[in-house]
DNA sequence: TTGTATGCGTTATCAA
DNA sequence: TTGATAACGCATACAA
């Protein structure tokens, strides 16, 4: 046998080669590396020893190839500007990590692109599709299921009344009833609701709570405005627009927002470009508690959705194959700060 | 033969099943999926469409396992308070996506959580580990590469003095003259460096250059101060520590931030706890041009990077297996607005 | 241009 | 408790 010099580039050590460094079959091996699978504990501890100075560890691509798991997810993703995101994004990965699943994170690109993504996630054998955009309207989703390439669809923080899907989310109506009742509280009279895109059906919910509230309240409906993205530059664009010609004349005492998103646009040109007071002119409510939210320069008020009981909960979802098809509600908290 | 129903669960169609409803073999099935294998057009055609109608698609999982490529990349991150980090991950994502690469997103929990990290990325057979954190120092970096696991190590958005590494980042040396000398243009005289975490030694360049640059032409360091963590709501207290028994003395006239995260923090403090104007008694200077920075809360003078022209040629760098050895450094451009 | 043998590193299942 | 056989779905290299 001749000298074998040390690999330059990384080279793959197997089962099989601990296996040889053991004594044992390569299956014994693997056994090692299984929770609760049956193998002596002495035998397990020579394999993990030799295992840690190879430098081995099993290929999860490899087993996700063999077996019916991967231990993978797919997370799509069509929102960056919406600052909530990026709190989604780490106690979803947290979670998930912490209890060894990898995330496979896919930007759907633009709106034609759901369909692709979708495709690509399944083709790596993902054991579930998290959807935490917006575009995934009613129409994308039912697409995604009569092709049926997912053990498991995941709408996560945001309802979805689809069947056969897995739904995580705040109590939205819960929610924007207690949103409701503490602006009515306060004595607020003349509230503008503003929404994000007409499109998303299930985000219609709270802007339709809040209107349904209001009119069993004062019998009138409120006034409603709607913002084509979840985007603080466009809101502020569309806030200006709305109320631009109504300073001293009929200006609402209170704009509730869908999001933060949009309500840090809304204070930007409260404050800003009509040079009113907050609250005291004008009040106003959030929704998600993004970071920006608690600086001095906007304390929002605003309602906060308990993200990590509900990234838990969505792993406890993928740990119970059969469960396929749940709705699942969470109970938030008002934040209250100087806003509203 | 009997009739088969349509499988309740997802069931696997491979390029077996299309070669049979074709007439081929199953190795001419892959052909047609692959850009340039030599088949003809006809059966490639046909293949397609049959594939179309049965619902095949090539199996990725599969095929890293069969071959030394994966198209799959592994996106290490640390720090989800920092809002540009959102912005990067939809640049790299877009870049990668959209010329068919795959996005393993894996959050590094702590610090002691980096070199585990590290491994998982390399159990699923990435073809190379990108760090876009802050925690990875060059000890964590020393110890990942020694690991061998991976075929390329690249460092995004920072500069890295590792041999064996990529490194795609913006020219900071570059970056902080032209804003030093910006500084010196408009007449500030009492600076404040507000500087990172001390772990960071990549970063310190900034640091440096900025007070290299400082002293040539003043012969003085100027004053500076550290930061525990790229957040805002810190750098505000720290800020304020620094400067609350300062006002009306010897207050510095412009405060130059490492990034972004700290200037909005600092800008929060001057005008709402300090109770100052910005720019008139206190300038801020920021870097990254995160999407506030242009908000009119903040109208940050700031610095932006070309990520767009980075992502594209990580992806560049990708495509040559050769490239595993490079500092790449890009210009970015300062962005004048009314803070500095 | 198309078909074939072999291997990638696991898991599932059965046998010892 | 351990070993062995057969997939998993594809890529590589070569032969036809």
């Amino acid at each position: 046998m001749h000298a074998v010099a040390k690999p330059d580039s990384f080279d793959n050590v197997t089962a099989g080669d601990v296996a040889a460094a053991t004594g044992v079959s390569r299956w014994t091996v693997n056994r090692a590396f299984k929770k609760d699978a049956s193998i002596s504990p002495k035998t397990r501890a020579k394999i993990i020893s030799a295992a840690q100075s190879l430098g081995y560890v099993p290929d999860l691509s490899a087993a996700a190839l063999a077996s019916t798991r991967s231990n993978l997810v797919a997370l799509l993703v069509d929102d960056f500007t919406n600052p909530h995101k990026l709190v989604m994004m780490e106690r979803l990965t947290r979670a998930l990590r912490s209890r060894g699943w990898d995330t496979l994170l896919v930007n759907t690109l633009d709106r034609d692109d759901t369909a692709p993504a979708l495709l690509n996630a399944s083709q790596r054998r993902v054991d579930a599709t998290i959807l935490i955009g917006v575009q995934f309207d009613d129409e994308v989703l039912a697409a995604a299921q009569s092709a049926r390439r997912f053990k498991k669809l995941i709408i996560f923080a945001r309802s979805s009344s689809n069947s056969d899907t897995i739904s995580i989310a705040v109590d939205d109506e819960a929610a924007t009833r207690e949103i409701a009742h503490y602006v009515i509280d306060r004595r607020y009279k003349r509230p503008l609701y503003l929404a994000g895109p007409r499109t998303i059906s299930a985000h219609l919910l709270r802007k339709e709570t809040f209107a349904a509230v209001w009119q069993h309240r004062f019998g009138v409906l409120p006034e409603s405005v709607s913002v084509g993205r979840y985007d603080s530059i466009l809101s502020a664009e569309i806030a200006y627009d709305t109320l631009r010609d109504r300073v001293g004349a009929d200006l609402p005492d209170v704009v509730v927002c869908e999001n933060d998103a949009l309500a840090l646009g809304v204070i930007d040109t409260i404050r800003h470009r009509l040079r009113l007071r907050i609250p005291e002119d004008i009040a106003v409510v959030g929704f998600d508690d993004v970071p920006a939210a608690s600086s001095p320069n906007y304390r929002l008020t605003t309602y906060r959705q308990p993200l990590t009981d509900m990234s838990n909960y969505l792993v406890d979802v993928l740990e119970r194959p059969e469960a396929t098809n749940l709705d699942r509600k969470f109970i938030g908290r008002l934040v209250i700060r100087e806003s509203a």
